[in-house]
DNA sequence: AATAACTGCAACCGCAAACTG
DNA sequence: GCAGTTTGCGGTTGCAGTTAT
């Protein structure tokens, strides 16, 4: 089957996102809403694959997304889960409201493994060190090779049957979140990656005085655009989903080409 | 003050599943 | 059922910021 090339496309922007790219991208799907990732970013005029617009949507922009490290609870859960679900960040990352399967495998792979490394227990089989090998070189091999985990006694109750991945994680939430759960799965579908969670005009831009400290200069720049960011008052996720098959459809009267320069009013 | 080493996070890559005609 | 396309996921990399020397 032939794969499209995604970002090595001649023109497409490569690396970090500025706070004009951030501002098209977050105006579009707001307006627009969430589809087509394909087509975006031409609609929005980005110079960028879809593929990374998805990916600085549902892991930077979203609005309903926590900011700052994970509390000591989120990182007890993710323990948890872990030691259930193996390195399925985005199903980890589902029962974590607000948190991301990105942020989750970082915060994995930076302080978790080293905490538990530190408390004698092996990040990933969750037995204590001394009873497990823990030569460096085994250890990458077994993460890369985590859908075909020879099984631990806390693996092996790991069943790929939904019904059991719901009995077996909701055992370890809270009340308030297991029930956010059943409801979410009474919403035919609906998933914690689909925005919004919260209606736009309860959307909580992040603020300078609990924004992580984060560093990089796109970050800088995207809290800064967040912060300056009106979101448009309109009832974002009813059934104006059509707007983008207006879109779609209208395309040619946008007269957004490949080579063309591209001008879009925000609102 | 300079710079090397380390850390943490955002973004990219490639694969596979899901979807579509 | 098949081929092509799109989306989602997990692993990895690059780089800016921080800390140590």
């Amino acid at each position: 089957m032939g794969r499209q090339p995604c970002c090595d496309k001649v023109g497409l922007k490569k690396g970090p996102w500025s706070a004009e790219e951030d501002q098209k991208l977050v105006n579009f799907i707001l307006t627009n809403g969430q589809c087509c990732w394909r087509a975006l970013p031409k609609l929005a005029g980005l110079l960028r694959c879809g593929k990374s617009c998805r990916l600085r949507w549902t892991n930077y922009l979203r609005p309903d997304l926590k900011r700052g490290l994970l509390s000591e609870d989120e990182e007890q859960m993710v323990i948890d889960l872990h030691a259930q679900l193996g390195n399925r960040w985005s199903k980890i990352a589902s029962h974590l409201p607000g948190r991301t399967d990105n942020e989750i495998k970082n915060h994995w792979n930076t302080h978790i493994k080293k905490k538990l490394k530190k408390m004698g227990i092996d990040p990933l089989t969750h037995m204590p060190l001394s009873t497990t090998t823990s030569e460096p070189q085994q250890e990458q091999k077994m993460d890369k090779s985590t859908k075909e985990l020879p099984e631990t006694s806390l693996q092996s109750t790991i069943t790929e049957s939904k019904e059991e991945e719901k009995s077996t994680t909701s055992a370890l939430l809270d009340p308030t979140t297991e029930m956010m759960m059943m409801l979410m799965d009474d919403m035919d579908g609906f998933c914690t990656d689909e925005v919004p969670l919260i209606e736009p005009h309860e959307i909580l831009v992040p603020g300078t005085n609990d924004a992580p400290s984060s560093t990089t200069s796109s970050s800088c720049d995207s809290s800064k655009l967040l912060e300056e960011l009106q979101f448009p008052d309109f009832d974002l996720w009813d059934d104006d989903f059509n707007h983008w098959e207006d879109l779609l459809s209208d395309r040619p009267k946008l007269a957004i080409g490949d080579d063309e320069e591209y001008s879009w009013t925000f609102i």
